[in-house]
DNA sequence: TTCCGTGCAAACAATTTGCAATAGA
DNA sequence: TCTATTGCAAATTGTTTGCACGGAA
């Protein structure tokens, strides 16, 4: 469950040296409690409503450091800023350039693909970097 | 060849009612002279070569016009600027996240995936917006 | 002549950084 | 205590915009 996760989490920064501050363990929670992926724009509202003075520049440095210890990710999906999340399983994502609706598809779904182009070209996909981009299923079907 | 695609690209502009100025002209020969896929600095230096007084935003404002009447298109690759091409075909893009190297691939490469995405969620996968990062086979022999 | 295109400089959004003050271990 | 972490404000990077002038058609 979330807490797990971020628990997890913050053992993780522990081990590696760090200390556990309570901006750390109010950001790390917040992103932990949500299933979506968060701008840290999003990020530090939720942040905000419980720890009004977390800095937005802390923000972006713990992002960076759970990405870092390989515990969270970032994905861009479109345009605008990165999007982040706790990683339990990479995943791919799906995002509908109409109407911005997020798919998540499991990380194997892409591994034919991924025989071919090694074969091909000797090219290791490991893209959950980047969504893949298209319509989703309600919008293909109103154009 | 390279100078036809500019001529297709200017011939397109001016059907639109657009005007066909000397910056415009400079720019689009620029980006249709090269096989890579340039950032808006890089395609700026090269024009500068030549034409020292195009500014950026003429720039800017060229290549995107030029991908709304659907001859160019940018693409993302890893972070940084946006990269833009004149298109011939759309294709797909493999970026090496060690080395930085872009290996291009047919689109219908992810056919079989596109099948199989669509027929599970309803989604329509276009995505030649963003690459798919990995690493390429000089870079997996050495790791 | 009539607008479209351009230069310029400022605005912008997302993110990063230097450095002094502060607070975990 | 000792050093990692934070706040703050300024710097950066990539890109967009408003507006008056100048040049294609």
């Amino acid at each position: 469950m979330a807490l797990d996760r971020a628990e997890q989490a913050l053992a993780a920064i522990r081990e590696s040296g760090g200390r556990i501050t309570s901006d750390r363990r109010a950001i790390i929670e917040a992103l932990a409690a949500s299933t979506e992926h968060l701008t840290v724009e999003q990020l530090a509202e939720r942040v905000w409503t419980r720890h009004p003075d977390v800095n937005l520049a802390t923000i972006y440095r713990t992002v960076e450091l759970v990405e870092h210890l390989g515990i969270g990710f970032h994905v861009h999906m479109g345009h605008g800023p990165s999007r982040w999340h706790l990683a339990d399983e990479v995943h791919q994502h799906l995002v509908c350039s109409v109407c911005g609706a997020v798919t998540d598809i499991p990380d194997e779904t892409l591994d034919p693909l991924r025989e071919q182009i090694v074969s091909t070209t000797g090219f290791v996909v490991d893209a959950h970097h980047f969504s893949l981009t298209g319509t989703c299923a309600a919008c293909s079907r109103v154009a």
